[in-house]
DNA sequence: CGCGAGCTTGACGTTGTTCAACTAGAGTGG
DNA sequence: CCACTCTAGTTGAACAACGTCAAGCTCGCG
């Protein structure tokens, strides 16, 4: 499989996380050989729930949601976002290949898809990078469970604050969100209505605890949105 | 480290699970050899969230509960249950060192410890076992974030119904439970205040859904309480 | 200028929690 | 063996929190 235009050898790549620095350069010139590099347009579908697994996606630029589709088709559930370096994916692997949930992108994105026989190969062959693989894991996976035992307890205005802070410490790394989400993104987030998003939205503005200029949502008081997050 | 009385080699033990399957017999040995075996009664606590990760425990006997303590103490929330041949704690290796959720015994149990360092040390040897460890995790979480996410897309009435389904499908593997829970458990693990137990217990009862002869629940018509299940 | 999608707002109904009183059963000490 | 107590379970009534509905608004775009 030829490399796509303008592909990046994986050995240069400066983006790439944690667990790959554990493979030789042999191993990582495996991947580099073999994967593909894709961009993808704002809006579009990277993974679909239900589909096989072909791949684990490298996110090298742009922002993704990854949400559960329910059964009766209606409002979905936002269980994460992905922000540039992270690897897409990972709890779908060794599983039975079935995409867990859909990913779309929320701004333009340019991916390396890494081929998921080979993903796996490499877990088998190298304990250390396998090891670094769990890490990567066993984190991302107790921050969502915990994300959604503690909206569970929560009332909104606790949800809400709560997810804001999450979005700023863990997405944008600041406290200017740096993609545009819609109410009903929030509304999916948090598990609420996108009306009482609204409402909610209307009265931290009101009492300056977040700016919203152009849809651009920018926490003003932090210390003030950590207190009503703990407070439920 | 002696071994403590009555201590079975793991070589011969018939209950470990899948990714054990994966060491050498030198490396089981070296397990063997360290593990402790300790019994705990009903009620006692085997981890407490926040304190130290010494070890991973395999479940020889018995059902435990896990649950997360919220930080102003007050209703907990019960993320899933143990049944025998399970390793407690997968989740909460190769990361910041702290128990993430409490574990409690529901009934008398078994519980071998293995030690940590060697845990992870195996991990880095071996990567067939690792990768085993990472199917796991990874089926665990999966199913620990899916319950959540439908569980607070779902009303009461849905919320219980998947419980008990989860319950008797993951947990007890029979459609009469193995244990004695607590109205305030079942509320803990569906996120809903155990007067509201009350009544949809009541509700199942009179619609002949399940039964609670003596406080072991047990599932009349799984066929209806999926439906509920489905509609939320 | 008109259309449409997403946002906003208020009125209203439903759902589920809270509170308080009561009951049942298990354990304890006289 | 009988009060006494303590905990868990049960029930009904009052209340609060949210979602739903319906209407109007805004803004970008053809």
């Amino acid at each position: 499989m030829s490399k796509a235009p303008g592909s990046e050898s994986c050995i240069e790549c400066k983006n790439k996380s944690g667990c790959f620095e554990k493979l030789t350069e042999k191993e990582l010139q495996l991947i580099s050989d073999s994967k593909l590099q894709i961009k993808f347009k704002k809006g579009e579908i990277l993974r679909k729930q239900g589909s096989f697994v072909s791949s684990v996606l490298f996110l090298k630029e742009g922002f993704v949601k990854v949400y559960k589709e329910f059964d009766p088709p209606g409002q979905n559930a936002i269980v994460h976002f992905h922000k540039p370096g992270s690897l897409i994916g990972l709890m779908d692997i060794l599983g039975d290949n079935s995409v867990k949930h859909t990913v779309v992108a929320l701004t333009d994105c340019q991916v390396c898809c890494i081929n998921i026989g080979l993903f796996e190969k490499l877990l088998e062959e190298n304990g250390k990078y396998a090891t670094e693989v769990i890490r990567s894991i066993n984190r991302i996976s107790n921050e969502l469970i915990d994300y959604q035992l503690e909206n569970n307890h929560k009332q909104l205005h606790g949800r809400v604050a709560k997810a804001f802070l999450v979005l700023a410490e863990q997405v944008f790394m600041s406290k200017t969100f740096g993609v545009y989400l819609s109410r009903n993104d929030i509304a999916e987030f948090t598990n609420m209505s996108s009306m009482s998003v609204v409402r909610i939205l209307k009265e931290f503005k009101e009492d300056k605890l977040i700016d919203d200029k152009n849809g651009y949502i920018k926490l003003l008081n932090v210390e003030k949105l950590e207190m009503i997050s703990k407070l439920g």
